[in-house]
DNA sequence: CACATGACTGACT
DNA sequence: AAGTCAGCCATGT
């Protein structure tokens, strides 16, 4: 069972796992900004990979706020309904068409902000 | 141990 | 402008 401190598997995971714990609420962002932020942009896929490996944390994170770079739930199918993932977003305030985040560059949250923070 | 797959992205044609 | 290709890295078979 792995968990968020689980650093001696792997750093990345890890670090992935923080910055989407630490996406505010109503907020979104993409694979792309999370591999960039933590260095490795080019390996957006294993930002992919990460959530879909989320199911087995013991501390659930929300990775319905993460989407692809155009906004638009490609993921959702890996929740427990195709549904679920549009769902909670809605709740959080964020409009959903057609699995497509609207206003997405508004409602971005760029990892960089926990810095600011 | 080697090959194929995937919640992506950027570059090239 | 839209479609195609290649890269990147961990996991599963």
């Amino acid at each position: 069972m792995k968990d968020f401190k689980d650093d001696s598997k792997s750093d990345f995971f890890n670090q992935i796992y923080q910055v989407v714990a630490q996406i505010p609420e109503g907020r979104v962002t993409s694979y792309g900004a999370i591999a960039k932020f933590l260095g490795a942009a080019k390996s957006s896929r294993v930002v992919g990979y990460a959530m879909n490996a989320s199911h087995s944390l013991a501390t659930p994170i929300p990775a319905h706020r993460v989407v692809n770079r155009n906004g638009v739930l490609t993921g959702k199918f890996h929740f427990d309904s195709p549904t679920t993932m549009e769902e909670k977003l809605k709740l959080e305030g964020i409009e959903i068409i057609e699995d497509q985040i609207q206003n997405f560059k508004s409602l971005f949250w760029d990892p960089q902000e926990l810095l600011a923070k």
